[in-house]
DNA sequence: AGCACGCCGACT
DNA sequence: GTCGGCGTGCTC
């Protein structure tokens, strides 16, 4: 194959990939997988090479600048193709969110060599004893690097390269891995479960064959200690591990397993891991000095170049999901990149995901479940209380108050949980009643009351409390509705005395503040722990036996067809937190839906009871996983603009599924109608054919570009997963 | 995605 | 008369 002509996607938002010349001192290090740095228009910019197509498109090509450091390897590049075929992102941008940023920059370290040419070479044609003894030299070793040559001068060398003797090559620099020794922790003794799930999926990562694995633990169930055996069980046959966390900030007790187990061969790809320091962890990785690498999302595309296992832990996590550019799935891109490596992917979860389930159900997954939790503590007891049925006058029943005085008697830790945005604090006018709302997202703003600040939650605006309605100009601004530091309040004056902590976003901005948080509750200082549903995930709170989930219906009433199965997975995985010490749990959960399936399931642990009437629902309305969903968003500046954009999609979209099994929702104006000042229009399709989906959405994008140019934007998302 | 080119408004 | 607004098109 000819390397003069290379063919290279270039990161830019076109479906095409560009030819440029190969300068011969560049041939020895280029292949299909390098960086380079290419001339584009008026600019440079780092491209990949993805073929030598040997004829070129067109006369005059512009020449490959450079060959940079850290390609791809054959089977990311196989796995770049595919994900921008499938989330239909072009080639050029997909490659860029696999690849951290700083790696750009860094060129490819070669090695001049003297080099020996085939052939019968006449010692008589020698000139010199110099010439002689350095072709005997060469026929010894073949190849000699240039630094070992400082015996012979230039022109004997010249010599022996004009006679057609020998040739100068460039070689790339590979690093050799260095091996460190390292005493792991003692692994723990496993339950009879756990050891029968660590047999079946290292048995499979043995064989070296593609699997998924669905891992299915109660929490308390011990699947991290899967998961670290699994691992442990590739050690000597060089293949890494890849484990997917949903969020790295929650899990510091996660890692610090993996790094007292592994030691120093663990890389973890946070985000508050320098643009350099992650370009580092990336070469370590490719290099073969790691053998796991843990992280969020992106860590899907750790550089491994041998993979034995992929781990998606807590795999129903919508954080998973990518929710813009390139918008994937790790999870699912897991579960492709194993079967590219031959690897074993598992998905593990107390709550798979109805999609994951649904697999294993159709035989694409082995199953494996772990019904016992370690030590065979028992489940904690979960009721129901009907708030309608109790004194408005306060957020919390008079049992769950009852509950808490409890637990402080015994000195033992509550954790209330308030579900996220629906709990927080609103300004509404006193005399027109409408909420303030951010002046270039529609939603309503919310009240920071320790800052003094209205903010918003889908932009950065922030503004001081308005003294008028900006509607109706009325100076009756009043705070409605019951904000986490408004549930705290109150909880401060029910509970005198009590030591309480706030967790939620805002108060415990970065990682340090969490850690402290945490810190202190594991140290027993801090009796009622209120959050949001982020203290619902990762976090063992072995001293809290009680959880009481102050408004679970906040969840139920979101305009998105998964809304029940994340309020069953948010209140079991809340449940899962209570109880994991020595004393018994207790959950209570306060909703105005007493009898809705997501809730009287998740009080008796039962869910094969949810998923057989959620799954009804799905299959009834032709949802996922039954079928597959592609949404279509359409953005303008003009609401006019954004509107006839939609229809002009709708229009092709209903033009080309005639006869297709396919329904179109929509188009509306998204949930939330403008964000960033940006008004959106969203529609839906619904297929059974992935191919059906794939043509209706690129002949949609391409409508609406041909007709719109730039003054549209059109935003592709396959399997999406936030539908606001 | 950038960046240049090109054709219409408010300024030294 | 220009400087620069951003709509349009192209990049091997």
């Amino acid at each position: 194959m000819s390397l003069t002509i290379a063919d290279i996607a270039v990161p830019i938002n076109q479906n095409k990939t560009f030819h440029y010349t190969v300068p011969d001192e560049l041939i020895p290090s280029i292949a299909v997988g390098a960086r380079v740095l290419v001339p584009f228009g008026a600019r440079r910019v780092t491209g990949t090479v993805v073929g030598f197509p040997g004829t070129a498109v067109k006369e005059g090509l512009k020449k490959v600048l450079e060959v940079l450091g850290d390609p791809l390897s054959p089977d990311l590049m196989k796995l770049a193709h595919w994900m921008s075929d499938y989330y239909l992102h072009p080639l050029g941008l997909s490659i860029e969110t696999m690849v951290p940023r700083a790696l750009g920059t860094a060129k490819v370290r070669t090695r001049r060599f003297l080099q020996l040419l085939e052939g019968d070479h006449d010692v008589n044609m020698i000139r010199g004893p110099k010439q002689s003894e350095l072709l005997f030299l060469l026929c010894d070793r073949q190849a000699i690097p240039f630094e070992d040559l400082g015996a012979y001068s230039s022109a004997t060398i010249k010599a022996l390269v004009e006679r057609g003797m020998a040739e100068i090559v460039e070689k790339a620099v590979e690093k050799i891995p260095e091996q460190t020794a390292f005493v792991p922790d003692q692994a723990p003794e496993l339950m009879p479960e756990q050891v029968e799930a660590v047999r079946s999926i290292s048995g499979t990562m043995t064989a070296g064959s593609f699997e998924v694995f669905l891992l299915h633990g109660v929490t308390g169930s011990g699947k991290t200690e899967v998961y670290l055996h699994c691992i442990a069980a590739l050690a000597g046959t060089g293949k890494g591990a890849i484990v997917l966390v949903p969020e790295i900030a929650l899990t510091p007790q996660l890692l610090g397993r993996f790094r007292k187990r592994f030691g120093g061969r663990v890389a973890v790809l946070h985000s508050g891991l320098t643009d350099r320091e992650r370009a580092d962890e990336y070469r370590r990785i490719r290099a073969g000095l790691v053998d796991v690498a843990i992280g969020a999302r992106s860590a899907v595309f750790a550089p491994f170049p041998k993979l034995g296992l992929v781990v998606v832990d807590e795999e129903h996590e919508n954080s998973y999901k990518q929710d813009d550019g390139l918008r994937y799935h790790a999870r699912d891109v897991a579960v492709v990149r194993a079967k590219f490596q031959g690897a074993v992917c598992v998905l593990g979860s107390a709550t798979p995901s109805l999609e994951s389930y649904y697999n294993a159900k159709a035989g694409k997954y082995r199953y494996v479940r772990i019904a016992n939790r370690v030590d065979h503590r028992p489940m904690p007891g979960v009721s129901i209380i009907d708030v309608r049925t109790q004194p408005k006058a306060s957020v919390y029943a008079p049992a769950l108050v009852a509950a808490v005085h409890q637990r402080l008697e015994k000195n033992e830790q509550s954790l209330l949980l308030l579900n996220r945005r629906g709990f927080s604090s609103v300004l509404i006018c006193g005399d027109c009643g409408k909420a303030i709302q951010c002046p270039n997202c529609s939603v309503s703003l919310t009240f920071h009351k320790s800052e003094r600040k209205l903010k918003c939650h889908y932009c950065d605006f922030h503004t001081a409390p308005p003294e008028r309605c900006a509607v109706c100009g009325g100076v009756n601004v009043k705070p409605l509705g019951t904000g986490t530091q408004k549930v705290e309040e109150e909880a401060a004056a029910l509970f005198p005395g009590a030591r309480i902590a706030r967790m939620d976003s805002d108060s415990t901005r970065g990682r340090d503040a969490h850690d402290r948080l945490l810190g202190r509750v594991d140290r027993g200082e801090v009796d009622i722990l209120l959050g949001t549903q982020m203290i619902a995930k990762g976090h063992d709170f072995p001293a809290v036996t009680l959880v009481g989930a102050v408004d679970a219906d906040v969840g139920l009433n979101l305009p998105d067809f998964r809304s029940a199965e994340k309020t069953f997975q948010l209140i079991t995985q809340a449940a899962g937190r209570a109880g994991r010490g020595d004393a018994a749990g207790e959950v209570i959960i306060q909703t105005m839906n007493p009898g809705h399936y997501s809730l009287r399931h998740s009080m008796t642990h039962d869910y094969d009871g949810f998923y057989g009437e959620e799954i009804a629902y799905r299959t009834e309305l032709g949802y996922p996983p039954v079928r597959r969903v592609v949404k279509i968003e359409v953005k303008s500046g003009q609401e006019r603009t954004a509107a006839d954009a939609a229809k002009v999609a709708r229009d092709r979209v209903r033009f080309l599924l005639r006869g297709k099994e396919t329904t179109l929702l929509g188009p509306a104006p998204s949930p939330i109608s403008r964000v960033r000042g940006k008004y959106r229009f969203q529609m839906l399709l619904l297929s059974s054919k992935r191919e059906t989906l794939r043509m209706l959405a690129v002949e949609a994008r391409k409508a609406v570009e041909d007709t719109f140019k730039n003054r549209v934007q059109v935003i592709v998302d396959v399997d999406p997963v936030n539908l606001m």
